[in-house]
DNA sequence: ATGCCTTATTTCATAAGA
């Protein structure tokens, strides 16, 4: 089975490139974030010429969810039980009380795919270590671990696919001196990695396929992908079952250079599966 | 040090990303 995750800025934007990539990479299994779609929205239909079905969460603007699986998609989840929802200053204490404000973002969708219990995640963000949102993407993470411990009772095969927002080591920031005081790199963002190791999941780490870091987005801005300049971020962090089959894993950097291309690449993981 | 890009939207300006 071919497991891949790609944080794609826009389904909408990049469709033609997702239609192009699904051609070629041929994953039977794909995490997408960041679709900036709604779930009606998303274009299952194209994606089906494929073969793929589709598991989407969106909520429009922001965020966004899916998985497409050529091998089944069953037992579909939007969210996970005890998803926090943003409650930060932004939000005026009048408008709290309005449908829809205090729904919990789209940023997990779960499924079973082909014999594996399958999360596409997308980590808020945190902006500043000083702000509300920070705050709110710790309790993003505890409550992914709480939820993700259930289903490891009943899930040997299980693997939480994303974008994690959070670089799990020095060497995975092209320059750590610059994220001095900088989200993804602090230790309370790196220590809900760990605790989310210490349920059992294992860090799948991709191939590079060029330079020294598997990095896997590099800013739009200031030429950083073609100096390097980038962060692994995007994770895939899989039960011992599913790490002991692993045949490979690689960052496809090719997605991310030409035109139009999102700010991260794929990450694909080959798996042998009994 | 923001914002050297890019996205979507209550669009020709802003919010957000990491």
């Amino acid at each position: 089975m071919r497991l891949a995750t790609w944080n794609v800025n826009s389904v909408k934007a990049r469709l033609p490139r997702l239609l192009e990539w699904l051609d070629e990479a041929k994953p039977d299994v794909l995490c997408l974030q960041e679709i900036k779609s709604t779930t009606a929205l998303f274009p299952a239909g194209e994606v089906g010429e494929l073969g793929y079905e589709t598991a989407a969460h969106g909520e429009g603007r922001w965020n966004g969810v899916a998985i497409l699986s050529l091998v089944g998609l069953e037992n579909v989840s939007r969210g996970f039980p005890g998803q926090p929802s943003y409650e930060g200053e932004t939000v005026e204490p009048a408008l709290l009380d309005e449908p829809g404000l205090r729904t919990p973002e789209a940023r997990a969708v779960g499924a079973n795919c082909g014999g594996l219990r399958v999360w596409s995640l997308y980590a808020p963000n945190g902006r500043t270590p000083e702000s509300a949102h920070y705050a709110y993407k710790l309790e993003w993470f505890a409550a992914l671990r709480t939820a993700l411990a259930a289903e490891l009772e009943h899930e040997p095969q299980l693997a939480a696919c994303g974008d994690f927002n959070v670089a799990p080591t020095d060497d995975d920031v092209w320059d750590p001196k610059l994220f001095i005081g900088s989200t993804h790199v602090t230790p309370p963002e790196r220590q809900a990695l760990a605790d989310l190791r210490a349920l059992g999941l294992q860090d799948v780490v991709p191939t590079p396929m060029k330079g020294p870091h598997p990095f896997t987005y590099w800013d739009y801005r200031a030429g950083a992908f073609a100096k390097d300049q980038g962060m692994r971020i995007d994770l895939v962090y899989a039960t011992a079952a599913v790490a002991g089959r692993v045949d490979g894993a690689y960052v496809d950097r090719e997605a991310r250079k030409g035109k139009g291309p999102s700010d991260h690449a794929p990450v694909v993981v080959d798996l042998n599966l009994s």
